[in-house]
DNA sequence: TATATTGTTACACC
DNA sequence: TGGTGTAACAATAT
C-alpha cells in the first residue's frame, strides 16, 4: 500500500514524464472514484475542466499526490490501498518487465484500470486500483490548502518542521495515545501508514502498545531517528511493494527486502532471532519483536 | 461464503 | 473543548 515513500516514489517519476504535457483525453472508466468539488461522481464535470489543460506542478502532501493544471484547478488523488499510476509511453501494452499486480505478467490497460488520461503526444496515464478506493479530486487551486483533506494535515516528516523539538511536544500533547496510532495519525504526522510505523518503532526497540506520554527522552530521539531514516531510504529504493504498490514503469518497488518487522509475523527477527508477534492495535495488525522492543 | 485487509472519518464518552 | 477509543465504510480476492 502506498505510504509517503510510495507516493513520493510515484511523484518524482511523474514529475520526470508529465510535466508541460497537454490532456488531450480522459476515460473515466468507474465514475465514484472521480469528484468535482464536493460532487462524487460528477464525470462529465471533472472531464469538462480537465480536457486541454497542460500538467503545471506535481506535488506531494503527505500520502496525496497533487496535480496542478494550467487552467487554475488542481487535481488531488490518494492512492489509498491499491491504487496504482502506471505510464506508458505510447500506445500498447506497458513494458515493464511483467511484474503488474496481481500476477507476474498482468498488463494495462486491464480489468482494474478505471482512469485513462492520455497526452498530447500519445503518452498515457492508468489509474488501477482494485479496491476502488481510492479518489480523484478536482478542485480550484485557489482554495487547495481550504480542502478538508489537506488543512488538517499535519507536519512533513521529511520537512524542517519535523524538528526533535515538535516531536517531543507532540509525545506529550497526547500522553495517553499509544505510540502506534500517534505515530499513525496524520494530523500529527502525515505520511507514515502501518508498514513504516512497525519498522520504525522496531528500529526504535519502542513496543507498539507503549503510551506516547512514557515514551522517555533519549527513545523519543531514537524514534525520532528512526523515522527520518526509514522513510528517506524506503524513497531511496522506490518504496516498498506490500500489496499492490507499484512504481509508475510497474515495477514493484525495492525496499521490500529491506523491511525488518512488517508482516513478518512468526518469523524470526533479524536482531535476536526470537519469533515475531502480531497483534492489533486500534484494529489494524502491528507486527513486533517482543525481545527487542519494550 | 466468511474473512481479512487499511486509511480515513464519524461519533460517543469523559 | 479536545483528547481518546471504537466502529463503520470503501470492494475485492481467496
Amino acid at each position: 500500500m502506498p505510504e509517503l515513500p510510495e507516493v513520493e516514489t510515484i511523484k518524482r517519476q511523474l514529475l520526470k514524464k508529465i510535466i508541460g504535457k497537454k490532456i488531450v483525453g480522459l476515460d473515466i472508466l468507474l465514475p465514484k472514484l472521480v469528484w468535482f468539488g464536493p460532487k462524487k461522481g460528477d464525470s462529465k464535470s471533472f472531464l469538462k475542466n480537465i480536457l486541454g489543460s497542460k500538467i503545471k506542478r506535481v506535488e506531494r502532501r503527505a500520502k496525496i499526490l497533487i496535480l496542478t493544471l494550467s487552467n487554475d484547478f488542481a487535481i488531488l488523488a490518494h492512492l489509498k490501498l491499491t491504487g496504482q499510476l502506471i505510464y506508458q509511453q505510447q500506445d500498447g501494452k506497458v513494458k515493464s518487465g511483467g511484474h503488474i499486480f496481481p500476477k507476474k505478467g498482468t498488463v494495462v490497460p486491464n480489468k482494474w484500470t478505471h482512469l485513462v488520461f492520455e497526452f498530447e503526444d500519445k503518452s498515457k496515464l492508468f489509474y488501477n486500483d482494485l479496491r476502488q478506493f481510492g479518489w480523484f479530486k478536482l478542485v480550484p487551486s485557489s482554495q487547495l490548502l481550504r480542502q478538508k483533506e489537506l488543512k488538517d494535515l499535519g507536519v512533513e516528516p521529511l520537512d524542517k518542521g519535523f524538528s526533535l523539538k515538535f516531536f517531543w511536544e507532540k509525545l506529550s500533547k497526547y500522553p495517553k495515545r499509544k505510540i502506534k496510532q500517534f505515530l499513525m495519525d496524520q494530523k500529527i504526522i502525515a505520511g507514515l501508514g502501518n508498514i513504516y510505523s512497525d519498522e520504525c518503532l522496531f528500529c526504535a526497540g519502542i513496543l507498539p502498545t507503549r503510551m506516547a506520554g512514557k515514551i522517555n527522552n533519549k527513545e523519543a530521539k531514537k524514534l525520532y531517528f528512526c523515522v527520518k531514516n526509514a522513510l528517506k531510504k524506503a524513497i531511496l529504493k522506490g518504496g516498498s511493494s506490500v500489496d499492490t504498490y507499484v512504481t509508475l514503469e510497474g515495477r514493484p518497488g525495492g525496499f521490500v527486502p529491506f523491511l525488518k518487522i512488517y508482516g513478518k509475523e512468526g518469523k524470526k527477527c533479524k536482531r535476536c532471532g526470537n519469533l515475531i508477534k502480531r497483534i492489533k492495535i486500534a484494529g489494524r495488525s502491528s507486527c513486533f519483536c517482543p525481545e527487542c522492543q519494550r
